[in-house]
DNA sequence: TATGAATGAGGCTTCATTCAT
DNA sequence: AATGAATGAAGCCTCATTCAT
């Protein structure tokens, strides 16, 4: 490490490696040793910021999921049509899966990594996800504009379907952000049976 | 193993043992003691049917696949109609996913485990697959019975939504392989921006 | 294995397999599995014809040494002339080492992979092989025909001039059998002081 | 180890008893295990100072023979003799033999171990080593102070003689290093049909 | 803060050998 | 005579982690 790196931009490379390495290879086949070499540290020194492998597995999945549940509730705040936060789900879910890709994927596959205590702080923030869009649906339908036989049931398939992207999407592809959320946004209004919005509302995300 | 016990059953006991533990832990984390614990043997017996702890994943992959493909081909001889073709595949689809949920789950999962010959191998059956959906909606909005505005994304996010279910499904819950079949039909046709056909003809999969 | 075989073919395919495989890889890496394999059966069934590994390796070390032995005894029988008798020692020790390469080799090599009790019985057979030859050095020094200060020290000396050529001849190299005896002779006669006889007896070798 | 013990001492014991323990069970047969044993450390540290135990094999066989190159080059800096150089070639290698004889023991036994590319980089090593002596012979023939009919085949059976001691010469024996130096000289120079030469001049080695 | 050295645990895999068929 | 199945022992090696410096 060069003599100017501070401690915290040291922390935060290893945050990045980490991601890097274990959306690579799987938490378990991912080695202390590829991730420090990456940050340009030997293994041991790791242990100066992080206090374990399965820890550092828990902050990566943690944060994101916490930080998209504050976005969409900041942005939601006083808006009750189901449509409109409809929308808003979509566009910060999509922004998050577009974004930060592989955190998202390592969240996705990595669960079961855990240690059970992380493992059940972990799922919950996901059910309590799971339910901001179900809420939606279950609005939508209680007012007519969404159709779902089951809601519950229906939040889980449209997740599958908003969260495919982080498995495939190339951000130097040929589609666009805007592209990507314009066609997710028509996919999840019309399977709800509803019309898609006209115009999307540009949503701004803090830089990660 | 008790005398009567033939190679073949202890193999079919081996695949199905490893897809138990590989979809608990994933492939890295399985290791070839547990999968033999479950079989009933010590691990270097693993030996006697396999070639390798990867060439025994690549084999868990490959299969599964293969079958999805060679099913929906057979079912879909001679119809040329999008929308019942659309119906085939999500019900094939579907089928496997309930039935044989674990096998597509970590085929869902552990492609990167594998080796590059039989990665791309796995990923080039994939694309195969994905191409039988692709093919289904290029159709259809060419006869404008779906809309999508660009097939090969729609494709993907498709894939994501009817593939969701094999992450949460479980076996004994509350909903019947039927009425999990007719959710995704729903919102795979609605999706699309067609009417999901109003009864479904029974699919039977031959036993596994 | 052919319906035609009979064991005693078996027995002797396994041998020369043998003999082929350990001298390739060396007695710890040569796995009975490859020997059984050139052979054109499974590993167990060599048991039908060996006690073990070792004990396989035992056999082979054995009887070339004991085969040297009694052809050089049975050559020499009544012949008193020290010069005499060092060319008969030379031809048989070149044959062997020309036509049993690879034996001879093993033979150098694998003493070490003997059980105690079978080493020194290996260990006896060449230390009464050695004496062979350094009987002739003894007799030819107090008969003023040979020069050796140290005749013991010497007999090692010759033994490792004479045995180098079964770590690189080649049977399809440049120089016949004839011209490396020539050679050979010519070496350990004038090593000794003494000049190379004029011309070889031949000797015939029994085929292996 | 103590904390006394520094890295670069723990290397060369590691070196020390590799050496022992090869020369003792063959490469194959030697185990990581034991020779961390002699060291007085468990096996895995010894990855501390190898890359595989393989690798440790090469650096074993290569830098003897890359030793004694350097030092037969060194010596015979401006000396054109055949005589004078066939003298300190052969109380280079003597003296490696007698001084580092379990270093050289390997390096005759253990070549097949190596993978290929180290098979060949020693391989070469070992042929411009036998160049070294090849050329003595050859010079020596043409000026007629040699007798030798072909100098290639020659030179490898002179090789055979000179490093045979290797395989028994125990260092308490009872003739000092110098009376095995002057037998060796004696057997080589009379076989290749020159005198031995009267006195020899001392050659001093660098510890090892 | 950084790391060289060390290590217990454990991974996959090969092997010689046994035994029932 | 042959072998499929099984296994205990053991091999090399990687890893996360600790600790003294």
């Amino acid at each position: 490490m060069p003599a100017t790196t501070t401690g915290e931009e040291t922390e935060k490379a290893i945050r990045e490696a980490a991601v890097r390495v274990i959306a690579k290879h799987g938490f378990q086949a991912a080695s202390l040793r590829e991730i420090a070499k990456e940050v340009g540290i030997r293994a041991p020194s790791l242990y100066n910021y992080i206090k374990s492998k399965e820890k550092l597995l828990y902050g990566l999945l943690r944060e994101p999921l916490q930080a998209m549940i504050l976005e969409y509730r900041t942005l939601t705040d006083g808006i009750a049509d189901p449509a409109a936060r409809l929308q808003l789900f979509t566009q910060v879910h999509l922004n998050f899966h577009l974004n930060s890709r592989l955190e998202v994927f390592i969240g996705n596959m990595e669960l079961r990594s855990l240690s059970a205590p992380h493992y059940r702080a972990i799922t919950a923030l996901r059910e309590e996800y799971a339910q901001l869009l179900q809420e939606i649906i279950e609005d939508g339908v209680k007012q007519g504009v969404f159709t779902a036989s089951e809601p519950r049931v229906v939040t889980l398939v449209m997740l599958g379907m908003l969260s495919g992207v982080c498995n495939w999407y190339k951000p130097d592809g040929p589609m666009s952000s805007e592209e990507m959320m314009r066609l997710h946004l028509d996919l999840a209004f019309r399977a709800l049976g509803a019309k898609p919005p006209a115009a999307m509302k540009a949503v701004r995300r803090k830089a990660a």
